[in-house]
DNA sequence: TACAGTTGCCAACAAGCGTTGACCAACAGG
DNA sequence: CCTGTTGGTCAACGCTTGTTGGCAACTGTA
């Protein structure tokens, strides 16, 4: 274990600034200046404490999504819960947009993107489909929808998936990951 | 109606360029020097042609989905009909991708986007959905389970989507959009 | 007190960006 | 023929970017 150092402070304030600046502006338009300015501390700490800008990506993209265990739930309810479960997460803070934004634009992004979802949301399908060698296929559907909705609704901003409440997109989507997760292959 | 001008060739291999360099980098990384040489030209002509980089952009950007017209179709199948047609847009060439990845990055791009699906999917959608009032939400349904296979499959390349064939892909997507566009609302 | 390590700021670098204006060659109409 | 328009090149501008190294201030140890 490490000590505690005193620039953990600096550290932090950076890491915080450096996740809001990717998630509004993607990785681009992520200045390590603008970065720097909203931390309040000089653009060349920002290098001294992360290498790089990509090191600073890297640093500032660990995700957690922290999915529930399925498994104890009703199996009719799955696809439901999910997606609340995801809209919630997507609420909560602007970290998943700004991931989602990274991932398109910026090959590493689009790498942290696969790694979190085969490790997140693999593990969780792979317990309630029918066939555990399907799981991987079953999730990049479920991924597929969900990540669609976050585009259309959190990015793209079209507006009427802007003005539907989240009661009615999880009665929508619910059903359609549901599908997805355990109905036998079409 | 305008008159041919001599220099036709050059506005069109602009053009050309413009769209490729922005369908693979984005709108940030696809520089005007860069468009300019991979279109064997001088970046002051970009500039003289099409203003500034917004609009080269703007010109770069008029896209037609060419939506077939689905009154026609037996009613039960219109989900499978549109997934597979936007499956073989998007797989056409890259333009479509890239407006995707512009989207994401740039405010212009949403806006392009939103345009984009406003004029062509809606009246789409208006005319084989039960309540013609709940259009727009119908439409964005389908716009979000359909950008959401593009985002995984084109852009992310996450593995299992990549890897479905177009045909897997319409049999899971079709009842999705079918039910979107169709179904009572939930 | 002296000294080594850490933390931070400052000024600068080379490179790349969008953009501009001067300048030349080819053409068209009179 | 001259003249004005068009198509195109060239060199430069001002600016921002990521990144670097030097230098001052602070902290903890002996």
């Amino acid at each position: 274990m490490t000590t505690a150092r005193r620039s953990d402070a600096t550290r932090a304030a950076i890491l915080e600034a450096a996740r809001e600046r990717f998630a509004s502006d993607g990785y681009e338009r992520a200045t390590i200046r603008a970065i720097a300015r909203d931390a309040d501390i000089d653009p060349s700490m920002v290098m001294r404490y992360y290498g790089n800008k990509e090191g600073l990506f890297a640093a500032a993209s660990e995700i957690e999504l922290g999915l529930p265990e399925l498994g104890s739930l009703p199996a009719q309810h799955i696809g439901a819960v999910l997606v609340g479960h995801f809209l919630e997460r997507w609420e909560r803070d602007e970290v998943l947009t700004g991931m989602l934004r990274v991932g398109v634009t910026n090959e590493a992004g689009a790498a942290r993107m696969q790694a979190i979802f085969a490790q997140q949301l693999g593990p969780v399908t792979r317990g309630v489909c029918p066939d555990p060698a399907e799981a991987p296929r079953r999730a990049a559907l479920v991924a597929s929808q969900i990540l669609g909705m976050a585009l259309t609704r959190y990015v793209l901003r079209l507006p009427p998936a802007v003005e539907m409440s989240t009661d009615e997109i999880v009665a929508w989507l619910g059903p359609t990951v549901q599908r997805y997760l355990t109905a036998e292959a079409p």
